[in-house]
RNA sequence: GGAGAGGUGGCUGAGCGGCUGAAAGCGCCCGCCUGCUAAGCGGGUAUAGGGUUUAUAGCUCUAUCGAGGGUUCGAAUCCCUCCCUCUCCGCCA
């Protein structure tokens, strides 16, 4: 959430971050003249109120002096009523205003690329060898379905398209990549692993950024009022929500596998072959809680966390910084990891690697105490997949096929998986 | 699902209609004291918003004792609803 002290002082850089975004600027003179009419209410409500303390507290005074209060009693239940009609005017005001900041999307760090799509997105590095896959190469759906690695007609059986059910080599391959990847990220980076809920609340997710604006992506239990998590993200975020930590703890990392849920709408249609978007999947999620002044180096270090998992698996990807219009509601900086998918003939996005600074934990009311100053402050939240297991799937067979229809694992995952390769039936 | 207990500041924990933004302790900050450390002594220390202001300094007003309603001139304190935590019972992987 961008503070409204900021929209006030600045409103230009939050118009300029609205148009960035691809929204609309006039929701800051919205909010501005909302504003205006909450602090004018405010003045008029308060200057009663303080009316109203003074004379109480005059009438303790007189009852216990044991003379007659009546007439300012009688004063005060008139006034009373006023307070009571304009604090409910007040409230419905800032309820208007405040729901039009929530609607605010994150300011862009001026870092990033100005752009309104994918195709403005800015290369950063890449690494490994791009192959050209031989004339009976298979894709990744071919290659699940023939080496019985994922049942999709079953999965579709049991719930609908799009909810893929693994079998066999499939599943503990599955298994494999998830221990390996949470291996890695607690022993040799440090993050604490969490196996967390899978449904969130409503405000949860409002801390996040998910709500108001994305409920339709979500799945919703309609009996609880709760979501399906579409990422690890939203309990991890949420595990401090209304704390306020140590400086010292700082940065608190967290690592979670959890299974993701999206409803993808308005995708309908889209890459619906094998495994490339999904409305269930797995993925292992880094979350870390920074001190403000790192946040930035600390989105390096968690990209370089992400990048490790590829590496080590010998697959070769790239990295690219979003522009403005390609970045997400909540977040300010962001790095997709692309993993190349050799017959699918594409560049699979499997991480995104975002700063939110404050936005998050603004929402959910996460601050810290700083030393320097003695004041609380917030912490910067980010967060970044280290990665979503389908298309690191998908990238992993397509590389790693054989002419003879096998397909070689990478050594790093061989006693994860129990194998060195997945034959052919 | 049933019965009971409870939710107060960074933490522990008093308060149970006005003198309580809130005792006490811990923690933290400043100072004093003592070869150093430990201990001791004195003082300070909530958050958000409005107004004033060059000011994120001061001053001042308002709000906040789980959330939302109600009673009252006045509510942390009384009443109602909801949420959460704990204990016991039931059910269940």
């Amino acid at each position: 959430m961008i503070p409204l002290k900021v929209i006030r002082q600045e409103p230009d850089r939050i118009r300029a971050a609205l148009a960035d975004k691809g929204e609309s600027p006039a929701l800051v003179e919205s909010i501005l003249e909302q504003d205006r009419a909450v602090r004018a209410l405010l003045g008029e409500v308060e200057g009663l109120k303080a009316q109203r303390n003074t004379v109480s507290q005059e009438i303790g005074r007189q009852k216990r002096a044991g003379s007659d209060a009546a007439e300012n009693i009688a004063a005060m239940a008139a006034l009373a009523d006023r307070v009571k009609a304009l604090d409910k005017r007040l409230q419905e005001q800032q309820a208007a205003l405040e729901l039009d900041l929530l609607q605010v999307p994150n300011a862009p760090h001026p870092s990033t690329p100005a752009g309104s799509t994918a195709a403005d997105n800015r290369a950063v590095s890449s690494w490994g060898e791009v192959t050209q896959p031989g004339p009976e190469a298979k894709d990744q759906h071919d290659l699940l379905v023939d080496l019985a690695l994922v049942d999709f007609a079953a999965g579709a059986r049991i719930t609908g398209q799009g909810f893929p059910l693994y079998t066999g080599r499939g599943a503990k391959l599955e298994r494999a990549l998830l221990n390996f990847m949470l291996d890695l990220q607690t022993a040799e980076h440090g993050y604490l692993e969490v196996l967390p809920p899978l449904l969130a609340s409503r405000a949860s997710t409002l801390t996040t950024g998910q709500l108001p604006k994305l409920e339709e992506d979500m799945y919703r239990v309609g009996q609880d009022d709760l979501f399906l998590i579409p990422t690890a993200e939203v309990p991890l975020t949420n595990l401090h929500r209304g704390q306020v930590l140590e400086e010292a703890a700082l940065p608190l990392k967290y690592v979670a596998a959890s299974a993701c849920f999206r409803r993808e709408a308005g995708s309908y249609g889209k890459d619906t072959r094998g495994l490339l978007r999904v409305h269930q999947f797995n993925k292992v999620e880094l979350v870390k809680f920074v001190h403000p002044d790192h946040s930035y180096d600390e989105l390096e270090s968690l990209r370089e966390d992400a990048e490790t998992v590829l590496r080590r698996l010998g697959l070769p990807y790239r990295v690219v910084e979003l522009c403005r219009g390609d970045l997400s509601f909540a977040a300010a900086k962001c790095y997709d990891l692309e993993l190349h998918a050799p017959v699918t003939g594409r560049w699979l996005e499997v991480s995104s690697c975002s700063n939110f600074e404050a936005f998050q934990t603004r929402r959910g009311h996460i601050r810290f105490r700083r030393s320097d100053t003695g004041k609380l402050d917030y912490p910067h939240t980010l967060n970044g997949s280290g990665v979503a297991t389908p298309r690191l799937l998908a990238a992993l067979l397509e590389n790693g096929q054989q002419p003879d229809g096998s397909v070689r694992l990478p050594a790093a995952l061989q006693s994860y998986f129990g194998a060195e390769v997945i034959e052919p039936l």
